[in-house]
DNA sequence: GCCCGATTCAAACGCCCGTTTGAATTGCAT
DNA sequence: ATGCAATTCAAACGGGCGTTTGAATCGGGC
């Protein structure tokens, strides 16, 4: 009824209704990195949660509503605490010269630390969001360039300031080569099969070990320039 | 009727269905990544191709064959052109020194070839493919690693000759990276926008000229342990 | 000129979708 | 205990989906 679609903004309604919104949220989180957001019915969804087909729209509005929750529950946490990290070693390197590692690393660990936390989501939410950044629905994009338009601004600038050889554009092509190989990675546990055997990422530390010295590297490497002209167009 | 289903394998019929299958396969590809697989209706589909309902599941069988196709009509000549370019310089180099640059462009330039191609569906097509790699769906999964197997295996081979300071399974790390930096940056004209203006890949040989000393630097890398160990527990 | 397989077409099939409704139920403040 | 807002529920709404059907149309070989 009318009082229904006002009551989500009413007093703080926790332990009531927590357990349902709650119950919606991680069943949706498992079914949208399953079967994707359109290949998932409210119907299959709510049956899963154990809450009444109704519900989602009673607590979130919409299905669509519902997905930005997902997304929000897990997001603004993490790409706070890579603010708050970026934020300390800035602090803490009172001086100027900011480690590229460093920067790299403050962005990289809460992703891993959420990755770890099962208690959180951990693999499931890392995954949906993997694919989340290739989808084309424009009220995901427009959704997902608001969460993060802040925290890389603020990336961008420490990362220019890390790596003087590169110029503000090329810096930007580099940050969109690193988003790519990050969340592909995040995203794939069944990508992998792609390739091969790979032991999967059971160990994240790990995952991380092996993403680093590969991010670094390249974030490091000097424009082409300064290397050798190639000669691409040849083949036929 | 019955013979519907079998006239699809029947002898050459080529000027006669070819139009209205490379309609279909057309808008199918424009579609496709506009909305997504699960999102375009074939009632749309067909609407934009000028053709009737029932044409998709005459020629292609069903929405899931269709998208089959769709992906095999660029990938089988594109992926052929990358085992190609890799056996040339193979025989090229009698001598066995491959370099790593050499491999890594014989694999990114046929997609890139195939970008710039838009008699082809070139921008396109890739955002469609860089999309297919994080689909979930087992049908999309399942074909692509088909299409993909082979070539893959031929380039580990040539990467573990031309970086021999990898193990095995570091080198199929990497490649997983180079995958991810590539497919969603080619996948990216949209996502690009998360990140600032950036010219846009209006030139896809400047786009390889900024993604290449990435990679390269990025493979060359050496493996974590040869540098300092990271402390990435920490942050509590 | 006719025939027959290949193709196109309009219509319908059954199904599931996201959302809405209004009545039951709950549980807390009074 | 009662009242009332917050929540849950079963049922239905209208509509779009992928697919199938059988008749209409086409077009080259005899």
């Amino acid at each position: 009824m009318a009082v229904s679609r006002t009551a989500r903004k009413g007093v703080a309604l926790d332990a009531t209704s927590a357990d349902t919104k709650t119950r919606i949220l991680d069943a949706a989180e498992l079914l949208f990195m399953e079967h994707g957001f359109e290949a998932t019915s409210l119907r299959q969804l709510t049956a899963a949660a154990g809450v009444n087909l109704a519900a989602v729209n009673y607590h979130f509005g919409s299905k669509e509503e519902l997905f930005q929750a997902v997304l929000t529950r897990r997001l603004d946490p993490m790409n706070q605490e890579r603010i708050e990290r970026l934020e300390r070693i800035e602090r803490d390197a009172a001086g100027k010269p900011l480690s590229c590692e460093k920067v790299l690393f403050a962005m990289l660990i809460p992703a891993l630390r959420l990755a770890r936390d099962e208690r959180r989501g951990g693999k499931n939410f890392l995954r949906l969001l993997g694919r989340a950044y290739a989808d084309p629905a424009p009220f995901i994009r427009s959704f997902l360039s608001a969460q993060y338009a802040q925290m890389i601004a603020r990336y961008k600038e420490a990362f220019l300031q890390a790596l003087p050889h590169l110029s503000r554009q090329e810096l930007t092509w580099r940050l969109h080569f690193v988003m790519g190989a990050l969340s592909y990675t995040l995203a794939g546990t069944d990508a992998l099969k792609l390739f091969a055997q790979v032991g999967a990422a059971d160990n994240d530390e790990l995952l991380l070990q092996r993403l680093a010295p590969f991010l670094v590297a390249g974030l490091k490497a000097p424009p082409m320039g300064d290397t050798r002209k190639l000669e691409l167009v040849s083949g036929d």
